[in-house]
DNA sequence: ATCCTGACCCAAG
DNA sequence: GCTTGGGCCAGGA
């Protein structure tokens, strides 16, 4: 069973709550697809975050959106500038995975509201 | 309606 | 570290 309110989503309005949860981590710090789209008011909707970003992550600070672990998911050049942008605002690494413990953003709240 | 794909996640081996 | 397989959800052909 599944609590109803979680179900059936407009996609609009996740799509902005989604939006809006990823331009809410500060530079310098990171978060996952899973706790983005927990943060959104959509758990298990972690691939629809990945399909907003691939969408319109030209608006986004998609760099600061990492795999489980503070693993880079994106391939070839997307991934070489998401390490260099990261970098850039002072992440530090471990081997290829972020320091998590160090950087991650804790959503103060679940369950954005759309306004 | 079905089939395939994807900037996913997780447990196993 | 790696690969597999199952689960998840939406969107496009």
């Amino acid at each position: 069973m599944q609590p109803p309110s979680v179900r059936t989503p407009k996609p609009e309005q996740m799509q902005t709550a989604i939006r809006r949860a990823i331009l809410l981590i500060p530079p310098g710090k990171i978060a996952t697809y899973g706790q983005i789209a927990e943060a959104a008011g959509y758990p298990r909707y972690h691939r629809q975050v990945a399909q907003v970003l691939r969408k319109c992550g030209d608006e986004l600070p998609w760099h600061r959106v990492l795999g489980s672990g503070g693993q880079i998911k994106c391939k070839r050049d997307g991934g070489f500038e998401q390490r260099l942008r990261l970098k850039m605002e002072g992440v530090r690494f471990r081997g290829s995975r972020v320091d998590v413990a160090q950087h991650q953003y804790v959503f103060r709240r679940k369950g954005l509201r759309p306004d």
